[in-house]
DNA sequence: AGAAATTTGTCCGTATGTATC
DNA sequence: AGATACATACGGACAAATTTC
């Protein structure tokens, strides 16, 4: 099979399908995913796009995995029960350009900028928060 | 060639590389980073290691990849005041946390929190704004 | 204690898709 | 349209940590 990734890629496919099953208590906290060979048996795909799926998910911290022993849905807090839904840790967005942002990049208030934002956290609790604004990408 | 990665992987190696070239100053922020191509060829590793490398410092936040483009340094830190240039550009300043800053930091609207701001430039013109928060007394 | 099996980690090479220049 | 550059996906091989027998 060649590679056309038409819309999303299988690794984000399978990383959501995995997320699913976390969040539902499918897996619960603590548990072990299946191993890299069930989901390759499961999804039919390569052992790097399984890798990959769950690097995506190791990024959002949902995950926690140890050599030679597998991977574990992350323990959310033990005794706390509920989490909040937590907020994404990466979103792109719109946002009219604020005053000084308009004088940064020489445009008119208002004028729409890609924000981005990235949300940090160590042991769960929020470090930094960086936000990004670029001009939307006009054909040069 | 087998793949004995005594002591560090590679791709480590490779990361810290770049990072220490990043964070030297010897790639301003907003600058490219080698195109993968290059790196390959400097650092004589599969295109493989070389993503899995920058994989690791866009993990860290130290480099942003456009499709198509390449992988920009995202922002120094302090210490290696080599770009004096982009020094001025830098400003420091504590703001009111707004709803959804409020939130990701669980604390009240308007809590004062530390914003500091970096523009990149690129041939003059502002390519990226970023702004970084975070919590008054945290130290990070 | 030791060997084998299991499971994740690293690395290579190749091919093709998609975005940008 | 062509060249360049990053993205996705496959397959194979060997290394390292853990568990099992």
């Amino acid at each position: 099979m060649p590679t056309p990734h038409y819309g999303q890629p299988r690794y984000r496919v399978i990383a959501d399908a995995l997320r699913e099953r976390i969040e539902s208590g499918a897996i619960p906290p603590g548990a072990l995913l299946p191993t890299e060979s069930a989901l390759i048996a499961e999804f039919r795909v390569s052992r790097g796009t399984i890798r990959h799926a769950i690097a995506a998910l190791r990024e959002q911290q949902l995950v926690v995995t140890d050599h030679g022993r597998g991977t574990y849905a992350s323990s959310g807090r033990p005794g706390s029960g509920i989490d909040e839904d937590s907020a994404r840790e990466t979103r792109q967005r719109q946002v009219a350009a604020d005053t000084e942002l308009a004088a940064l990049f020489a445009v008119e208030v208002g004028t729409a900028l890609v924000e981005q934002q990235r949300v940090s956290r160590t042991n769960g609790t929020v470090g930094t928060v960086i936000r990004t604004y670029r001009m939307l990408r006009a054909k040069q």
